[in-house]
DNA sequence: GATGAATGAGCTTTCATTCAT
DNA sequence: CATGAATGAAAGCTCATTCAT
């Protein structure tokens, strides 16, 4: 109780931008670039528009500011994927749980997609960097994980270049609750999404397969 | 001087809101709702903002009157579909193929996924419809061929409630040519892709199921 | 009483754009061009903020079109003076006196002058215009007659690289009224002002030259 | 460590009020009263925009206290003049040359000259003041002197109430310089301007005098 | 004294919408 | 029907000024 109550000035102002990021994630998620208002941010955070602007230029800079604070995370996962060991499937089960994880069950995650695919017109340099940094090295990672699963006989031999296809049930079940947002298509149970997920992943849907 | 105008007065005024809605689609398409100038939308057509309104009310109905505009051909594919026979994988293929020319390769209504995922927030009625209309009867269709599929045997048992893994190739595709616009994932060779898609849909990743 | 009581709609948006001038004249004259308000501009005409816009995209731009707007009336006495003729004396005497109506005396002219003086630095592409279609022509008349007036003896040889010398005084009694506004510096009377500015051009202060 | 501080904190202190008027000079002859911001006077004397208002409450009080500042040199020439001997031209030439140095060449005054005819609207007892103090005694002092050489028959006789015309070719210099800022009117050299200037105003134009 | 985070009033500019023509 | 001048309610952004540290 004696240590918390007040914040200091040099805590404040360290603290400001991160607040504003977070009240300017909330806003551009719920109205979008254009239709958010710099003034709703500031209400979020208790501060009056000209605040803002002092820790922001312009809202277009505080948007890719608000898209890189919130992109970071991504970073560390990528480097525990590469430190997982075993078969070729098991590796790329592990590596598929913790993509749905971040991705389709963290909300954050969740609507930076929608963002990425409402604005990406709008910033492109921003969504090249996205690619660069997080889609490039996951879909390198898969492709990785698939040849040498074909080359050790453990997978059968499919076209790499289509790798996407391995992931698609990641992305299809984020967006799918971005559009419903729980209304209509309930958040699915995660073991048992999983387990049908990779069931049909490794096994196919045909009772003989050809 | 007389015979010039090939399109009559009468003519003109039926076109009207139909060039319209197409200038508002590219527009809204192209910036989003709070983005699009409805001065834009008119300088496309070549008339003037008050033409707009003598056509439609609000920016707000414009972006509802475009959404149903270009919502309409799905419904016919859902006719055709019901006409198929033979095995439940080849029907199953036959509704994929049709999905993906209809969702992934039309520009349309690849555009369409990027305003509902965008703007959905703001118009939630609109979502509803369309879920009502078009996503839950394709998951219900699937989900039927799926059940006649297991009940004769041709496939394996899974749970019906994710059917939504089988079409997430689909969703994934048009979704990371919205993103990426054909700058960084290229558009896919249509059979190539079908392919592989399949390949793995119905047989699975495995060389040696469990 | 017919012709005269409502004005078309026409005549009013040809009117409009120099009403909006004319304003804009009177408050950048009267707060410069960073400590004009465009709603007050707006509030002279009787029309609201917006309508300015309609006419000027800018503040600067409406500035330079009022500043263009003003000048336009120097070019028609630079004709005039071209046709004068007689004796060298009697041709500098009628354009001094010109120079002295359109400048010191004419009110408009005289704050356009304030105005190259204090938002020159703003504006200056308008500057070297301005120096190009008014000042240089003027310099170079003067210094024509001078040569005339030296070439036939009529005048003593002076350096004709410092002829504006010669319309010191009005541009002087100009900058002077600026200033003072005629509080403390009185309007001069026309006739007593040249008389003495042209007695002293010719004859000079001294009761025995040189 | 403890003597690398040419300056003391006293003499700091001293200094800072002189730094801020040296600093806002320079901003407030670039940008006007209204365009300049109290932040790039402070930058450019390398403090925050605090330490401004710790020695001039509001930016109305800093112009003043500014042009107050650079003022002063003026009162100085004045007492010099007062101690000239001699014919009443040479005491003349005297004065005039003084005062060319002091307005037309010095960049000071000239900027000086600048900011009373742009800003002099919203400060009029500061111009007032001025008048009082420099210009009404500059003119005294002009007309004591053509007096005394009417008086005793060296110069003609001209009325007194027009002897700005003596000083014209004086502020139509610095005029000038201010609006062509030595792009198009080059430096004029000070002898040879003087000795035009002088021989035009004791001898006229003429050849052969009236 | 010096700082600089914060304010809030105010400015330029935009744009959906209206309506007389 | 079509126009486009006009509106007015914002919205982004600025900046003089304040004040706790």
């Amino acid at each position: 109780m004696a240590d918390q109550k007040k914040v200091t000035r040099a805590e404040q102002k360290a603290l400001r931008p991160i607040q504003i990021l977070d009240a300017a994630f909330e806003e551009f998620v719920k109205c979008g670039f254009a239709g958010t208002r710099i003034e709703d941010i500031a209400d979020r955070v208790g501060v009056t528009k000209g605040t803002v602007y002092v820790y922001f230029e312009t809202k277009e800079q505080l948007f890719e500011a608000m898209i890189n604070h919130f992109s970071v995370p991504f970073q560390e996962l990528l480097g525990i994927v590469g430190a997982f060991s075993g078969k070729a499937a098991d590796r790329l089960m592990a590596i598929l749980s913790l993509l749905y994880e971040q991705i389709a069950e963290d909300r954050t995650t969740r609507e930076l997609v929608r963002l990425v695919i409402a604005e990406g017109q709008r910033f492109p340099e921003l969504i090249d960097r996205h690619h660069d940094e997080f889609i490039a090295p996951i879909i390198a990672k898969i492709d990785a994980l698939l040849l040498e699963g074909m080359a050790s006989g453990e997978f059968r031999e499919i076209p790499v270049e289509f790798s996407e296809i391995v992931v698609a049930p990641i992305l299809t079940t984020t967006v799918l609750r971005l559009i419903f947002d729980d209304r209509r298509v309930p958040t699915p149970n995660k073991e048992a999404f999983l387990r049908t997920y990779f069931d049909l992943l490794f096994n196919g849907l045909l009772a003989k397969p050809h």
